[in-house]
DNA sequence: TTCAAATCGGACATACATGTCTATGATCCA
DNA sequence: TGGATCATAGACATGTATGTCCGATTTGAA
């Protein structure tokens, strides 16, 4: 479904968002989700391309979100990373597949990806946080 | 989504289901449906040990359907080729990811993946063979 | 009985995702 | 000013999905 690299991101970026704006480490953050050291250093530089992260070097530096965990959907993240290929294309790989020359699955699939957009287009970090809590 | 392997099964699976149970080469299923030939041999070669696909060796022979197209689901083939493993692990790759302990998406997306699962096993080859023509 | 058509099995090749390492530069603190 | 801590960039390594090739075997027909 999501690849790894979108996984770990979402992971990270939720945890950010528990640290009050304070910088955190790769380091710290690996050790604390159990994501390779090395990867995530990879995924974070490239959110912090994107504009998603704020990093600073040195002693007591590392990384932070760069704006309010309310303004961060999921569905920001997958654009972040370039994962949301599988939102827009063919259940079944046809690549001239649409509404006029629909595949098989075409119109009963519509609906689901539409949830599945939704999904991560509705829930900021913030929320995501909360609801890793409660349940 | 679907990886490749299982596009080019349940393509070649529909396709199958309208020749009557006449034998239909490879390379002739390949050139139809423009799937690279070696790659739809390997492909045919793990439907018949999975019992989806029947086939014979020499002039005139080929691989044709084992059952009727009214009695395969799609998610028949999902199960032939071994790509069922996201229907059921954790959106966000947590391991531990359940009921009990869910993820932030878990309860949600339980309900999205029931209607995948259900688009899936509630399609036989031949209604999806009328559907790509109905439209 | 010989030849061509076809699958079958194993090996090989390539592309991309995932994971690892090293050198560099920035920043802070003593 | 020097050393420790941090991100950054690029290169390297590994694994898996995808794609390709070849020799062996079976089958049908001339």
């Amino acid at each position: 479904m999501l690849n790894r690299e979108t996984q770990y991101a979402i992971r990270t970026l939720i945890a950010l968002s528990e640290s009050n704006g304070e910088y955190v480490s790769t380091r710290a953050l690996a050790e604390q989700l159990n994501i390779p050291y090395f990867f995530l250093s990879k995924i974070l530089q490239k959110l912090v391309r994107r504009g998603l992260v704020d990093s600073r070097k040195g002693l007591g530096g590392g990384v932070r979100l760069r704006h309010s965990p309310e303004e961060i959907t999921g569905l920001m993240v997958l654009e972040a990373v370039d994962d949301t290929e599988f939102l827009e294309s063919c259940v079944l790989g046809f690549p001239q597949c649409n509404d006029q020359n629909p595949c098989p699955y075409h119109h009963e699939w519509g609906p689901i990806r539409s949830r599945i957009q939704e999904l991560f287009a509705t829930h900021t970090l913030a929320e995501l946080r909360g609801l890793q809590e409660s349940g």
